[in-house]
DNA sequence: GCCAATTTTGCATACGATTGCAGAATTGCG
DNA sequence: CGCAATTCTGCAATCGTATGCAAAATTGGC
């Protein structure tokens, strides 16, 4: 029951050397002798030492720690971006402060404000958008905030999303192949720029293409919201044979309302195109045809703009966006 | 551009107090007059004044951090997880620095070392486990831990898990109720408390019925790996008529591998039985009978058992093990 | 071996808050 | 209104580390 935690002054008495020899060992860039670095070494090790980050935030300004705010993880799309980009910045020395922001804990405000307290180097919204009020009180501490698979009208704002009108243009393609008649969209949440991005590309690819949409609902991005918006769409006379679906998540739900609900074939009575790429969209229970977003890609572009912000270089480009790629699957024909 | 964060100091010239009075107010416990009460809100409001969360956590020694660590998100248990304890501790004024002990990243030791450097408040493994000497540097530096979803002999070490071995017993009675004539079991990771014990429970329910395994195979938790196992127990002469696997993750991957590869009837042909009652269990195409691990009370426990310990307190129990529940779908024959 | 140039080293201060202590202000009661 | 009891308030020290500055030690060239 020691209780206290060995500090640089233990390390330092113990070696017979002063505190700023200790700090200095510890600091990369610092100017330290030989006979002193192992003296400090050995001493360090045998009491266990390890600087205390905090402390070292404090004068340094720097506290090492990344805000990742999300809103749910029911959707494996977000499970699979946090861990590689908890992963990534790791391997930065970062270390991620995750904020659920999902309904049970209210708005997205107050989370980024209590983020805000712990002085994290910056921030990752995945999914989610931010006040301007918000955004300038970031901006005012300098505080770099990069929005993940989501954008926002604020040109300040940085971004790193799929280019999504792109996206929706594949989509349409994918399933143009399979000489439809009446074309159906599921959408996510409606406010969100994800979606509008991509019907507007799907809709416009339609439209080139001599087409329409025969119908339309919505899903919020959620599976339970989903499977209600795909029974209004196919539990009709004249059912949808083509269905494109804001993403993978809401696909899954679709497939499980259309083959298993109402024992339509897929994709011989209705082709399904999602959106994501999902791990579970590979698995032969769905075996998904679906416009790939590249997350390795957005990933490692988010984290490296990022560190580049939190390091002071000010890159000019704000919006990057990813080229998608088509997955030929079983929910498609041709 | 400003810059500078705002400063109790500030606040204080501002509202013409001192900087001791500034931090009183923002400490619940300390008294201030209601005249000094109002000057201070106001000069806090308009310079957007909050206190510094690592600043305040170096003089009381608490971050109100709590390191999370999770080895990956693949599985949909462990997001849900992930979710819900976060919100959980965010209720409570704590908040989550995630680290992922991913292959990638290497090893434990070295994740919960830099967790330390962080000088949290507690930590969660998530069906991970620590090596002693890590355990007693925690010990020594105060640090609580807790084990989600894992235990370990060392009899130290505060755990709260299902009660995996009567949860073992159960899947047993759920699949001998459609009287079986060869039973397989699909194990998770053989290194794990968790694997062992519902094994455990499982062989034993099943002898004094007077049965015993046909046959076994390993599937480490993941997908892939249970794929595979699932083609060596079933893709044979004389295939096993049911199934019991260590958890949905895998029984999922079996149930794709015994229905779509091999053409196989579920449950007529084989009845499949998981662990754990992940979101994806319910959903149609799976439809999957299981354990459930009443994930919402093991959170609950398992949060205020850490509070309470981070607050000093000494509770006697350590091992705390939740009851599961059978949830009986379509993969059983009755 | 001497002196200038270069590294190393320690001292002292700073980061932004909390908190014990003692004096100032307020309250309560006869 | 006076005095004791209580509540507020400010001063100053503290947490654990980083870092500018000046003194001490080392290096190098001749």
């Amino acid at each position: 029951m020691s209780g206290k935690p060995v500090t640089s002054v233990d390390v330092a008495r113990k070696a017979g050397v002063s505190q700023s020899a200790v700090s200095r060992y510890f600091t990369p860039g610092a100017s330290v002798s030989k006979k002193m670095a192992e003296k400090i070494r050995v001493a360090a090790e045998e009491l266990g030492y390890r600087p205390n980050v905090l402390a070292r935030a404090m004068i340094t300004g720097r506290s090492r720690i990344i805000g990742l705010v999300v809103y749910y993880l029911e959707n494996q799309f977000y499970p699979e971006a946090v861990e590689k980009l908890s992963i990534a910045l790791q391997e930065n020395g970062y270390h991620v402060l995750l904020f659920m922001a999902s309904n049970t804990v209210g708005d997205v405000e107050p989370v980024v404000q209590s983020i805000l307290d712990y002085r994290v180097d910056g921030i990752i919204l995945v999914s989610a958008s931010m006040s301007s009020t918000l955004a300038d009180r970031c901006k005012a501490q300098n505080i770099p905030v990069m929005l993940f698979n989501r954008d926002q009208p604020s040109q300040d704002l940085r971004a790193v999303t799929s280019d999504n009108v792109e996206g929706g243009r594949m989509a349409a393609g994918m399933l143009l192949k399979g000489g439809p008649k009446r074309i159906a969209h599921l959408a996510g949440f409606e406010g969100s720029s994800t979606q509008q991005q991509r019907e507007e590309g799907f809709v416009a690819a339609l439209a080139e293409a001599g087409h329409q949409l025969h119908s339309r609902a919505v899903g919020n991005y959620h599976y339970a919201d989903a499977a209600d918006a795909a029974r209004e769409l196919f539990d009709v006379p004249e059912p949808p044979d083509a269905l494109f679906t804001g993403d993978d998540h809401m696909a899954l739900a679709a497939l499980d309302v259309i083959r298993i609900e109402l024992g339509l074939r897929v994709p011989e009575d209705v082709a399904v195109v999602g959106f994501d790429d999902i791990p579970q969209a590979a698995w032969p229970s769905f075996n998904l045809s679906t416009v790939r977003q590249r997350m390795n890609v957005m990933v490692s572009t988010v984290v490296d703009e990022l560190i580049a912000a939190v390091e002071g270089e000010d890159r000019p480009e704000r919006k990057l966006r990813i080229a998608p790629v088509p997955v030929y699957r079983g929910t498609t024909r041709d």
